[in-house]
RNA sequence: GCCCCCUUCGUCUAGCGGCCUAGGACGCUGCCCUUUCAAGGCAGAGAUCACGGGUUCGAAUCCCGUAGGGGGCGCCA
């Protein structure tokens, strides 16, 4: 206990967290089948996933499938390639097996019945055989709202068939009436709980709704089968987003109604989107394959979405898989939500790139390469060249676009710089020194082009960068490139070097 | 509307009462470099720590309030 504090409320700082040790570590994943993996969701698999790997406990996927009108096909697949491919394995899961399957929710209705039913006997819970209600649809976005008075749905249920007698749910019972389960909650008092990273959460139980444990197609609401769920796969530590967290204490009433200990919860803060808002389709990518499309490694991608939101305590921004696993600590999660910046991914997705062997770079640039250049240019050669400077996969396309076809109608005034002194002139004296001393070359190498080069500089006294700048653009048109003139040179080849040389000097001739 | 949570450079963050004239990273700017740009190295700009009160010898750090932002209030998860 931190006594610091006197008899306040415990300090929820980072050095008042500890952790429980005395049972193994279990942590879940427990998405639904949506079609894509939210890179929100991503993160809370990581981080449910670090803390088991980190404490050699155990990781649980469970597919949350209880929205029968939301099903979409092959969205598990997605999970499983999704965890495949970012090599978040777990131990127990739909696929794998384990002792307290099954770990597909729509395979345990049986299950949420059973503890259903303890809960109606025990008087918890009760049968509500009153109306659909369903939240209405909120009106198109940017319109306004009429009166200015009407945000927000009218607060919940009013609980009237929690008062109905035995004598009534019987009679209603056997007329066949459609039912729900809700969970009855006392509306005196507060429920309050510790919140691993939030700290105490308290909230008024008239607050808390009666809630829906079991649907009217007889299938546990989310709020129900993750408690039951939670329990008997003996979920020690939850981690989920925060958007939870107000509505914890009405776990925490399930959990004592049927006189369990709650686990650890952990909150994690929102990932947000460039507006502010929780990170969404709308603007912008939040699926792992979005990323991994642009040709972002899933081990730079789990980098920074650990960075978000949680930290170190070093340094140290570069991790590996295995050195997350290393360093991560549920007790350097913070609290404010983190907006989501592809600039900073994209330069750690940099890192990682260079960090690659050879190969494996070239393997994962060759998908960008487009058709017209595998032809023209020694392709892993290229690579070796760009490896140095690739961010994002997926400009590739269009940074390698003049090495297949130069785009004849750059400007001279391009040759022109202030730093290297280059001119008209003096380039137009330069190139064609050049366009001489390469085509009388014995070896296209780039070795023998930049000792060429090279000589040909200290022979006129000139800076190489003087002789390499109207070289670059004569060779590309541009003034950046991803490689260096003299590779470009090799990877054109002599013909086409030679033939792009007499362009930019026919260029040149003319008068700016 | 009611409830819960959050608030340090543009962004991610360090900070747990004196080490803070607030540190690091991305981005930005500049310099260096026998390949321009980039990469790399170095340097710099950039935060009156949301605001206002209090506690204290001393507060970014503790307390209260205000504002702003986010989230929840579904037979969605």
């Amino acid at each position: 206990m931190a006594a610091a504090s006197g008899n306040r409320p415990e300090s929820t700082g980072r050095a008042a967290r500890q952790e429980n040790h005395t049972m193994e570590v279990r942590t879940r994943f427990a998405p639904s089948p949506t079609g894509y993996m939210h890179i929100g969701n991503l993160r809370t698999a990581l981080y449910a996933w670090l803390h088991a790997r980190g404490h050699g406990g155990k990781f649980i996927l469970r597919i949350e499938d209880t929205d029968q009108a939301r099903l979409v096909e092959d969205s598990v697949r997605v999970i499983y390639e999704s965890l495949a491919v970012t090599g978040l394995d777990y131990d127990e899961g739909p696929d794998k097996g384990g002792s307290v399957g099954p770990y597909v929710q729509s395979e345990r209705r049986h299950i949420y019945r059973e503890y259903a039913d303890k809960l109606l006997a025990s008087g918890r819970a009760y049968r509500c055989f009153c109306e659909k209600t369903e939240k209405q649809e909120e009106p198109p976005q940017g319109e306004e709202k009429p009166g200015g008075e009407q945000d927000g749905p009218i607060l919940g249920y009013d609980g009237r068939c929690s008062r109905l007698s035995e004598s009534e749910v019987q009679a209603n019972l056997s007329k066949g009436l459609p039912f729900v389960v809700r969970q009855r909650i006392d509306k005196d008092g507060s429920t309050a709980f510790k919140d691993f990273i939030y700290g105490d959460i308290s909230v008024e139980n008239k607050q808390l709704d009666d809630q829906i444990l079991l649907k009217r197609d007889g299938f546990p609401t989310y709020n129900f089968a993750n408690v039951v769920d939670d329990r008997l796969m003996g979920i020690t530590h939850v981690m989920r987003g925060c958007e939870y967290l107000s509505s914890t204490p009405k776990y925490v009433l399930l959990y004592k109604a049927f006189g369990w200990d709650c686990p650890e919860h952990i909150h994690l803060p929102h990932i947000l989107g460039p507006s502010g808002r929780k990170l969404s389709k709308r603007e912008g990518s939040v699926a792992l394959s979005d990323f991994l499309n642009r040709g972002y490694l899933p081990e730079a991608v789990l980098n920074y979405i650990a960075l978000l939101g949680w930290n170190p305590g070093t340094e140290q921004e570069y991790f590996t898989r295995e050195d997350l696993v290393k360093t991560f600590d549920i007790a350097r999660i913070g609290k404010a939500p983190a907006t989501f910046d592809e600039v900073k991914l994209a330069w750690l997705n940099g890192q990682h790139i260079k960090a690659l062997p050879p190969e494996k770079a070239h393997e994962l640039f060759a998908r960008f390469y487009p058709a017209e250049l595998a032809g023209r240019t020694d392709l892993a050669k290229l690579s070796a060249h760009i490896q140095g400077k690739v961010e994002k996969p997926s400009d590739i396309p269009q940074m390698t676009a003049f090495l297949s076809k130069l785009d004849e109608g750059y400007s001279a005034e391009l040759f022109v710089n202030k730093k290297n002194k280059t001119t008209p002139e003096n380039c137009l004296a330069a190139l064609g020194d050049l366009k001489a001393l390469l085509a009388g070359l014995p070896a296209w190498d780039f070795a023998s082009i930049y000792a060429a080069v090279l000589g040909y500089a200290g022979e006129k006294g000139l800076k190489l960068g003087a002789v390499m700048w109207p070289l670059r653009i004569a060779l590309s048109g541009l003034t950046v490139t991803p490689t260096g003139a003299i590779e470009i040179a090799e990877l054109l080849g002599r013909g086409e070097s030679d033939r792009r040389l007499g362009l930019a000097m026919e260029k040149l001739r003319v008068p700016l």
